[in-house]
DNA sequence: GCCCCGGTTGGGTCT
DNA sequence: GAGACCCAACCGGGG
């Protein structure tokens, strides 16, 4: 970070200051904004980078793509507001070229923006940073993601990640208090001349990670730097060729302070909050204030929120809940996934090279690039009827109602319960598919308009048992964890609208559905859910599976993983002779040789030249194939996703073509 | 090193 | 319907 020498208000060549915005799409509460204001700046340029990273290759769908493009218009006409001259300039181009150039172009003396941990986020910046201070320019970070400065945190955590709320609390309390909320600007300068005399870089699109949901030409950069309107204006879904949001939560700042309102005017809500008691089946309204896509564009300020619930419960007179089950409870949870991922970087996300996540051979394992030792985003199928598993489980057709009722609010609307999530999650993992978590994590990545790739990873780890929590015998049924909270199936109705008419009484079990009741409720339970109607009559797919004997198959080897006690940095799971470990020499979950890391890197040897001396050069004798998943670029926000080959597409072909 | 306890959010059975 | 207890047994942290 440059020394934060500041220019005296006097000097005549007063600060002309680029303020970048990131995730921290609002104007209350920001560190970095009154940093930059502090320098008195003569004129001040608000701009948003249009990263080619977030349009191509980081997964997002189009519901948190719209949230983002909410957020940017929210912030635009709050700019606006305060110097009618103002607005949020949204140029198209990678920052690591373009804020070089507008230095120039600009004469830019400050560069000011807000700390982000992401393991990208670091790269990007680094490489941004260093243009600038050799560019002469000042340029000055300001933490204000989280409660507490990340990096800060990891320190006083003895430099290690904090892998437990207790963790977090003892680092967090010798880091500090938590700051007080600033205040809203009450005034902008204006913007410089906003000329832009340069060429456009063209990014490169391809892999384009988003592809599957775009419907028509994406066209992001095809217009220069400015936009089709020549006017920096906020993209449109359409600009980038996507089809039309689905989700009915909206973005900004205005809506996010708007919800706090709502909640804090709660007291009662707001002082006694137990997340384990809210209820996943709940919707219209759901039981949570759904804040947290907003805490992850910034368009709400995590310590805003504290801050504000610390209001209410200075105020109550009854008895409060407490962390880690209340309010406050929550945010602390995301500070210790930041301080997790702040510590462990890259590797955060990923099982292979993680000193911090068990080793579970699980199916589905993601290829490794063995010259970064970063996951590439393809992942290895190392068994038929788990690649099966993992569809369905992602189309939401698994024939478990509560299951896919959850997985196609997350697909349609971008956000589900806490606890929903446990459910899927545990579901794919540890209690019924013993698929990798990593797959789960990124369809999570591009569905979720919430998705903090800090938490989503902590949280896959977490529920699967490989980080964070370990009693792995603790299953969430399919059936009957939805039944606890939602007796007549109104969730399942709303959600899996073929089974509407179904009886209560089979509405988690359908397959249990005697035919004449079917026939009343016009529908059959039949097949595998590719079909939704045979002629007039609407089809729900039978169990994929049976989850009481999946459970127990589960519970094994999670038992035998527990016990050979490998971490993702062990030199077994890096040099592939984990198996050997195993009782079965992972023969009977991982149908051998082909699942975790170690199978992966026969493969990834022809792909990167690493031919000889590797142990375990493993082939796939039996015809499967390594595939990408849809619209995945792998990492779960983590690797660098720079490869992109197969298609799901062409391996399903190939399986039904076998 | 040992023991004990608690751990945001399980399920099933019994009283 | 709520609460106690067991199931089989994980980890980390504190004494």
């Amino acid at each position: 970070m440059a020394p934060r020498k500041f220019l005296s208000s006097n000097n005549s060549n007063a600060p002309r200051v680029i303020y970048w915005f990131r995730t921290d799409l609002r104007l209350h509460d920001s560190p970095a904004l009154h940093a930059a204001l502090d320098l008195k700046p003569s004129v001040l340029y608000p701009i948003w980078t249009w990263d080619p990273h977030y349009v191509y290759r980081a997964r997002v769908g189009q519901n948190r793509f719209q949230f983002l493009i909410d957020c940017q218009n929210d912030v635009s006409s709050s700019l606006t507001k305060l110097n009618p001259k103002q607005k949020l300039l949204v140029i198209r181009e990678a920052p690591q070229t373009l804020i070089p150039k507008l230095i120039k172009e600009w004469r830019i003396t400050h560069l000011v923006f807000e700390k982000d941990t992401d393991a990208y986020a670091r790269s990007r910046d680094k490489e941004v940073i260093n243009a600038a201070e050799e560019a002469g320019v000042k340029v000055i970070i300001k933490s204000g993601r989280t409660l507490w400065d990340s990096d800060e945190v990891v320190k006083q955590n003895g430099g290690k990640p904090t892998m437990s709320m207790t963790q977090l609390e003892a680092a967090g309390k010798k880091v500090g208090d938590i700051a007080n909320p600033l205040p809203t600007p009450k005034k902008l300068p204006d913007p410089g001349d906003t000329k832009l005399s340069f060429d456009q870089n063209i990014p490169v699109s391809s892999p384009d990670f988003s592809k599957d949901y775009r419907e028509g030409e994406e066209k992001s950069y095809k217009y220069g730097l400015s936009g089709p309107n020549k006017d920096f204006g906020v993209p449109t879904l359409e600009e980038l060729g996507l089809q039309k949001a689905t989700t009915p939560h909206k973005g900004g700042e205005s809506q996010a302070l708007s919800i706090l309102d709502t909640v804090t005017n709660d007291a009662q809500y707001t002082a006694t909050f137990e997340k384990p008691k809210t209820s996943p089946a709940a919707f219209d309204p759901q039981s949570t204030c759904l804040t947290s896509p907003h805490l992850h564009f910034g368009s709400l300020s995590v310590r805003e929120f504290w801050w504000r619930v610390q209001k209410v419960l200075d105020g109550y007179k009854g008895t409060p809940s407490q962390p880690p089950t209340s309010l406050h409870g929550q945010l602390l949870f995301r500070d210790m996934y930041f301080g997790a991922q702040a510590a462990l970087g890259w590797q955060f996300g990923q099982t292979y090279d993680n000193s911090h996540c068990r080793f579970v051979p699980w199916h589905l394992p993601s290829k490794v690039d063995l010259k970064t030792g970063l996951i590439t985003g393809e992942y290895e199928v190392d068994d038929k009827q788990a690649e099966e598993y993992f569809i369905r489980w992602r189309e939401g057709r698994t024939g478990f109602p509560w299951i896919d009722a959850l997985m196609r609010q997350l697909r349609q609307e971008g956000w589900i319960h806490h606890l929903g999530r446990h459910s899927v999650a545990c579901f794919l993992t540890r209690g019924g598919c013993y698929v990798s978590w990593e797959r789960g994590a990124e369809v999570f990545e591009e569905l979720l308009i919430d998705h903090e790739a800090a938490c989503n990873i902590g949280n896959w780890q977490w529920l699967s048992c490989t980080a964070f929590f370990s009693q792995f015998y603790r299953c969430y049924s399919p059936v009957a964890f939805g039944q606890k909270w939602d007796k007549e199936g109104n969730f399942i109705r709303r959600y899996v609208p073929e089974l509407k008419d179904v009886p209560a009484k089979y509405i988690y079990e359908p397959w249990k559905t005697p035919i004449a009741d079917q026939k009343k409720a016009k529908v059959q339970i039949k097949g595998d859910g590719s079909t939704e109607k045979d002629g007039d009559v609407k089809l729900y797919p039978k169990p994929m599976l049976d989850f009481n004997h999946q459970r127990q198959v589960c519970i094994d080897g999670m038992k035998a993983a527990y016990d050979v006690k490998l971490y993702g940095n062990s030199k077994e799971v890096k040099d592939g002779t984990w198996s050997k470990l195993f009782d079965d020499h992972g023969e009977g979950l991982t149908q051998g040789t082909k699942g975790g890391p170690g199978g992966t890197m026969g493969e990834h040897e022809d792909a990167t030249g690493h031919e000889e001396g590797e142990p375990h050069s493993t082939k796939t004798p039996n015809g499967n194939s390594s595939v990408k998943a849809k619209g995945s670029g792998g990492a779960a926000g983590g690797g660098k996703r720079e490869q992109g080959q197969g298609t799901l597409d062409g391996s399903v072909k190939r399986m039904k073509n076998e």
